[in-house]
DNA sequence: CTTGAATAGTTGACTAGGTCAAATAATGTA
DNA sequence: TACATTATTTGACCTAGTCAACTATTCAAG
């Protein structure tokens, strides 16, 4: 195995040991929440995806949607897909959710056995709390950073994400 | 606050959520093996830092060691402070490590209340095993990348560190 | 050199978070 | 029709991780 290979994997063994640690850190601000790290993890996932729903039931894209049979609406069976969560836990979070009146289902109606999720006006509000949160915790890790620091840090991320078959943006 | 204040935090935010899904896959072939996750980032711990310690017992470096009270022996106290464990089950993890035969235990001659924690020749095999799994997956990941885009990737993840306050190298 | 506080590690009891297997219900396909 | 597939739910279970209380050693103050 060449050198670069070598060594980049190396990199990454030990990028991941620093970063796994700093997620840690982050972490621990959500799980002073009412939360499971989980359930956060599934609240942004609504709050991020769903944005797209409304837009998407009516106009062309909906159309489109329909005529192929995609999947706009954000779907539990997405969410556990997208996070890797067991359905059954991931049944009894949004059940938990929707006790709680952080979540809506609607019926999809070209397909009757999926139910279309999207957080109501309050699930929007706790949203933004735990994003406060946590936006709280980033603002004060780059502090220290002067402002083309920060804006090559935001380069950089962008960067790795590409690099590593993500979207990169 | 600034844009760029703004816009770094929601990078952040961003990268986050590629890079814990990124961490979720390499998780899933460690959680192949017989251990936990945790267990195994025990292990890696015991192997990454427990080199330094035979080489930190005798000559300046110990001397200054006992001189100052340091802690150059890795102990099971330091693993759970770095790690974030609860120390009770570190204990068990290590009573498991030792009834494998991973890990030996000997005392500090200056503390007789801690042991100092180092593994054995099977601990160290078991180790590598470990590490090549993890090591598989990261070729596979870097594998579409030309050689100079490792190289680049293995630099961008080192500027990630220096920025975000690691040691970057 | 002893009393009290701090560090290091251990034990036992407990539970929250997560998994597995089987059931239900709707759709698509042949 | 019948059979396979997708989507979700339920109930039973279990393990990884937590909490509180205890022991042993060392450190600091008087």
């Amino acid at each position: 195995m060449p050198d670069e290979r070598n060594a980049v994997v190396t990199e990454i063994r030990h990028f991941n040991r620093f970063y796994t640690s700093l997620i840690g850190l982050l972490d621990e601000t959500l799980m002073q929440s009412a939360y499971t790290l989980t359930e956060a993890r599934v609240l942004f996932e609504l709050g991020h995806r769903a944005g797209t729903v409304a837009a998407n039931q009516s106009g062309e894209a909906g159309f489109l949607a329909r005529a192929f049979h995609l999947d706009l609406g954000l779907t539990a069976s997405r969410i556990a897909n997208d996070l890797r969560l067991d359905p059954a836990y991931l049944t009894r979070i949004l059940r938990k959710f929707a006790a709680m009146g952080l979540t809506e289902l609607r019926a999809d109606p070209h397909n009757r056995c999926r139910r279309i999720l999207s957080l109501t006006a309050r699930g929007n509000s706790e949203l933004a709390t735990l994003q406060a949160a946590v936006d709280r915790d980033l603002t004060r890790l780059t502090a220290g950073l002067a402002d083309n620091e920060a804006t090559e840090l935001s380069d950089t991320l962008k960067r790795v994400m590409r690099l590593l078959g993500g979207e990169g943006e």
